[in-house]
DNA sequence: GTTATAATAACTGTATACAATTATTCAGAT
DNA sequence: ATCTGAATAATTGTATACAGTTATTATAAC
């Protein structure tokens, strides 16, 4: 109930489908950071014609998932550092705006759904099950989205945590260690309880921005690897 | 030198050209908010074809200036109170950041770019000729932006900006008063050049709260003589 | 073997055709 | 006069055609 916010979209297109499908793609880096989107004939493996693609990569460029070349080509949007780091300062700033607006609107029932999802936080860390830590993780921090019901922000955010999860995935496939510490969201909690506003922004920002560390890590992992893939070559 | 940032477009194309023309009917307001975008053929008084008004009209949608109805038809985006506190609040927040990567890379060319415009900000607003106050003002803004050199940011405020333009208008039409104190960009200034990290985020969140109140003033006249026009009918 | 140049192929942006959907008009019933 | 519903018109999403551009290949000269 607290972890979706999309919209009432009207009729579902072949443009939104392949929006969504070619997303994933450069999510997962099935199509790799830098890699040129191969000829839109290629892409139309998913079995569309050119328009609705053009369509999906238009939308992709204006969210910063894919770049257009001078010659009209689009490549998947390169990884680097220097955009990770931006983009987790701007993200722990705006989840502080909505940590705060959430705390306006707290109810019992708000209240109770995050303290199970900070309970579960703390049983799957503790039982190593690193991916539902996550996944628990999100959902606490999906919650407060919704709670929040600041719409503009959220908006902007999803926009950012996409971006994010390529650098999610690429810690995965380098084995950067990725538990967060289970404590940080019951600290939060804590605060938004206490109605603390400052607080719980404070510490917000300050759990994010140690989520920055691990991406950080990762993207130099992955630079290593491609360096000495090249120089093995 | 300082107040431009735009990367370097390949082909000028049709899309991109009704892009423009269309976001400026809207952010002017030729468009009025709420308003049925009238069929892609009546938005072919700019001479080109459905396929790039399309991708245009699709672009604005990403960028929340114009909305898709459950039918496939677009409206430009209504106007809300609810909007523009989000925006301003999120932009005083992002505005902090930048600020402070500014000041990281402040070097006296850039100071001295700073300590003009916010002489001519004091001075314009003395002789109260406050269309030029806004313009200084307004390039004070974007010199940080460039300073900054933190291009994420950046590119997300310049969206949230093309949306407050719509409400900057508003306020001009309606006669909102929008002198903003002039004192306030050199107290920000004093901060930069003392490498005030804090203080400088502190005042330019300030600031821009202050411009917040003018914004909403000007929906609520807005709104006022819209309701007094459709009583009066 | 390398480089230059011409010919060919592939692709992009835009216009337009076509089918499906949605809105509008008009006639007839109440 | 008002409402209902069929017929018509307008509009949308997608496919495709066409022209102009960019990339690639092949051929010839050195």
């Amino acid at each position: 109930m607290f972890d979706t916010m999309e919209g009432n979209l009207g009729r579902i297109s072949a443009k939104d489908i392949a929006y969504e499908q070619i997303k994933e793609k450069i999510l997962k880096c099935v199509l790799e950071p830098g890699q040129a989107i191969v000829n839109e004939k290629l892409g139309k493996e998913l079995e569309i014609s050119r328009t609705p693609l053009r369509e999906a990569l238009q939308r992709l460029e204006v969210e910063e998932l894919v770049v257009r070349n001078s010659n009209g080509t689009f490549s998947v949007t390169p990884i680097s550092i220097k955009e990770v780091k931006e983009i987790f300062i701007m993200r722990s700033k705006l989840e502080g705006i909505l940590i705060r607006d959430a705390i306006d609107n707290l109810t019992d029932e708000s209240i109770e759904y995050l303290s199970y999802l900070t309970k579960m936080v703390q049983l799957t860390s503790r039982l190593e099950n690193y991916k539902d830590t996550e996944d628990f993780g999100g959902k606490f921090h999906n919650a407060i989205y919704t709670i929040s019901n600041n719409t503009t922000v959220v908006k902007i955010i999803f926009q950012l945590n996409d971006r994010l999860n390529r650098y999610r995935h690429l810690a995965h496939q380098h084995l950067v260690e990725i538990k967060t510490s289970s404590d940080e969201h019951e600290v939060i909690l804590d605060a938004m309880v206490n109605r603390d506003k400052d607080r719980a922004e404070m510490e917000i920002e300050k759990h994010i921005i140690e989520a920055m560390r691990v991406a950080v890590k990762a993207v130099e992992q992955y630079e290593n690897a491609n360096k000495a893939a090249s120089e093995g070559k």
